[in-house]
RNA sequence: GUCCCCAUCGUCUAGUCGGCCUAGGACAUCACUCUUUCAAGGUGAAAACACGGGUUCGAAUCCCGUUGGGGACACCA
C-alpha cells in the first residue's frame, strides 16, 4: 500500500533467429531482477526491421528461454494487460506518437532519399567531421511540405535534438553519465515504411507498459540521452536505467560469432545443462560478494543484486562452464541422470540402445565423478554398452605381455567357478589367480580391463566387471585373448 | 575521427566508499598425495593492482593525465 511502484522490467530482444549467449545473461538478470523483488517480467519483441523478419524465430526464442527456465509473465502467446507485446502489431501506436512529436515541433518530416542521405555521409566521412544529418528538410517551408505530400513523397519523422544541452543521467551500474546533445543527431524515429525505429518505439512501450526499471546491454548506453529527451517531449518519467556490461570474445571484441559458438541453442546441443548455463552466465559480470560459485536459479534469485554487476566487460571462457556443467551434474541424483542417459543412448549411434535401469544406475555410479557431459557416460565408456571393436594401442604395448593369455586364461578358469559374483569375489578371484601364479595383481588388472574395455583408463576394475557381469566378462576376455593372441595386432 | 564507457593473476573476480592487502577465492596450469588405470578428492606452487603524477601519516582503493581496450555514431536493433 506504500508508493513504492511494483517493480516491472522487460526483456526486449529482436527476434533474429537465436537466442544470443550475451541475450541469455540480459534476460537473466532481468529476470532476476524481477523475482527478487516479486515484480514482472515481461517479454517484447522488437520486430521493427522488417528487412531482418526470420520465420520462427519468435517460437524458437520463446522455446529456448522457456528451456532456460526465465518464464515470462507478460508476452507474446501469453498476452497481458498492455498487449500487444510484439511491436508490429502496434504500428499505430507509434505512428499516433510520431504525430504528436510533429504537432509539437518536437520532430519534423524528412524527405530525403536513402542516396542522397548515403552521399551526404560518405561527403562528410571525407572531410572528416561528426557524420550527422544536415537538417535539409528542417529548412523546408510549409508549403514546400505541404507539396511533397500531396504528391506522395516517402518521408521519415526526425528528431529535433536541442542545441547545447548537457544530458546527464544516472544508471544503476555507471553510475553519473553526461553527454552534450551537439554530439547528438537528429535521429529516425518513424522510417518512410511507417515502422518505428527502436528509439521511438523503446520508449514510448517503456512508458505504456509502465516500465521501471530498463536492464540491457552497455551498446546502449550512449543512446540513453536520445531517450531522455524523448521522455521529456512527451512529459513521461524515465524508467531507471542499468546497463550490463558487454560480453567478450577471446580477443576482447564483442562477443561475436565466428569466435566459437553464440547462440544459446549451440550449448544445449553440445550437452551443457541449462543449470550450468545460467550459473555460468550469471557469473560473468556479477558476483554474490563472497566466495560460492555454484547456484541453482531460485538462489540466484535470493541473491542477486544489480548493485553487484560490474562494469568491465567479461570474456567467455568455456573451461570454466565446462567445470559449472560437471558441478551441476554431479548434483544431480541418479534418478534424473538415468533419464538423460536414456536419451542420450537413443540418440546415439550405438547398436543396441535399450538397457536395464538397475545397469545403467550402476553405470551412472561408476562414472559419475568421470564425467563432463551425460554424452561422456557413452564417449568415454563405450564399453558399457558394446564390447570393444578395438584396443588402444599404447596400452596394449605397455599392459600386454606374451605371457598375458595364458594367464588371462587361468582368470577366466577361476570366475568360472563363481556363483552370481558380487564385486568382492571378482577381486578375490583374481587376487588368488595372482598368487597361483606368483605375480603382482597388477600384471592381471590391467590387461583385463583392457580385454574388457579397450582402454586403459577407467573406473576401478572391479566396478567394470560387476557391472558387465561374468558371461560378458568371460567373453571378452576370451575374444582378447583370441584377437590378441596371433601376431600382436593393435588396433 | 568524434563522443561515451572500462582498466586487479591467462580467465571470472573479491577488495562495502584509504589502513585488517606481505592483494583473497574459483577455473585453467604444474607438483605432491590417494591409487590397479583414469578421474574425483586432499595438500601445495606459480600467477595480477596498465603507467605517470598528485592528495594523504598511509592508496589497488580518491583526483588528474597517459596508454590500452571496448561501445556508439544507420530509415539495424
Amino acid at each position: 500500500m506504500n508508493g513504492k511502484p511494483k517493480v516491472r522490467v522487460r526483456f526486449a530482444p529482436s527476434p533474429t533467429g537465436f537466442l544470443h549467449v550475451g541475450g541469455l545473461r540480459t534476460a537473466l538478470y532481468n529476470f532476476l531482477f524481477a523475482r527478487k523483488h516479486g515484480g514482472t517480467f515481461i517479454l517484447r519483441i522488437e520486430d521493427t526491421d522488417r528487412t531482418r523478419y526470420v520465420e520462427g524465430a519468435l517460437e524458437n526464442l520463446i522455446e529456448v528461454l522457456t528451456w532456460a527456465g526465465l518464464d515470462y509473465d507478460e508476452g507474446p502467446v501469453k498476452g497481458g494487460p498492455f498487449a500487444p507485446y510484439v511491436q508490429s502489431q502496434r504500428l499505430e501506436i507509434y505512428r499516433q506518437h510520431a504525430q504528436s512529436l510533429l504537432e509539437t515541433g518536437k520532430a519534423y518530416r524528412c524527405f530525403c532519399t536513402p542516396e542522397r542521405l548515403e552521399a551526404m555521409r560518405k561527403e562528410q566521412v571525407r572531410h572528416r567531421v561528426p557524420s550527422k544529418y544536415d537538417r535539409t528538410c528542417l529548412k523546408l517551408e510549409p508549403s514546400e511540405i505541404e507539396g511533397k505530400l500531396q504528391q506522395g513523397v516517402p518521408y521519415a519523422v526526425r528528431m529535433k535534438m536541442p542545441e547545447g544541452r548537457r544530458i546527464r543521467f544516472h544508471d544503476i551500474i555507471r553510475e553519473e553519465v553526461e553527454i552534450l546533445s551537439d554530439q547528438l543527431d537528429d535521429q529516425v524515429l518513424l522510417k518512410s515504411d511507417g515502422y518505428p525505429t527502436y528509439h521511438l518505439a523503446n520508449v514510448v512501450d517503456d512508458h505504456l507498459m509502465e516500465i521501471t526499471h530498463v536492464i540491457r546491454g552497455e551498446e546502449w548506453l550512449s543512446s540513453v540521452p536520445k531517450h531522455i529527451l524523448l521522455y521529456e517531449h512527451f512529459g513521461w518519467q524515465p524508467p531507471k536505467f542499468a546497463h550490463l556490461p558487454l560480453l567478450l570474445n577471446p580477443d576482447k571484441s564483442k562477443l561475436s560469432k565466428r569466435q566459437g559458438d553464440v547462440a544459446v541453442e549451440d550449448y544445449r546441443a553440445k550437452g551443457y545443462l541449462k543449470e550450468a548455463l545460467i550459473n555460468f552466465v550469471a557469473l560473468l559480470g556479477w558476483n554474490p560478494g563472497d566466495e560460492r560459485e555454484v547456484f541453482t536459479l531460485p538462489e540466484l534469485i535470493d541473491e542477486f543484486s544489480l548493485e553487484r554487476v560490474g562494469k568491465s566487460g567479461a570474456i567467455f571462457d568455456i573451461k570454466k562452464l565446462d567445470w559449472l556443467n560437471f558441478e551441476h551434474l554431479r548434483r544431480k541424483p541418479d534418478s534424473q541422470i538415468l533419464a538423460m542417459l536414456k536419451e542420450s543412448l537413443s540418440a546415439s549411434s550405438l547398436e543396441k540402445k535399450e538397457f536395464d535401469d538397475a545397469y545403467l544406475l550402476n553405470v551412472v555410479g561408476a562414472m559419475r565423478d568421470r564425467v563432463v557431459f551425460v554424452k561422456d557416460f557413452i564417449e568415454k565408456s563405450p564399453y558399457f554398452f558394446q564390447a570393444p571393436s578395438h584396443y588402444e594401442r599404447e596400452t596394449l604395448k605397455k599392459r600386454w605381455k606374451r605371457e598375458t593369455p595364458e594367464q588371462l586364461k587361468k582368470f577366466v578358469e577361476a570366475i568360472s567357478r563363481l556363483e552370481r559374483p558380487q564385486k568382492e569375489d571378482y577381486e578375490v578371484a583374481l587376487n588368488r589367480t595372482a598368487e597361483a601364479l606368483g605375480i603382482a595383481p597388477g600384471k592381471l588388472i590391467h590387461p583385463v580391463r583392457l580385454a574388457v574395455s579397450g582402454m586403459g583408463a577407467g573406473p576401478g576394475l572391479y566396478d567394470i566387471l560387476f557391472i558387465l557381469g561374468k558371461d560378458e566378462t568371460i567373453r571378452r576376455i576370451k575374444s582378447a585373448i583370441e584377437r590378441l593372441s596371433k601376431g600382436h595386432p593393435s588396433e
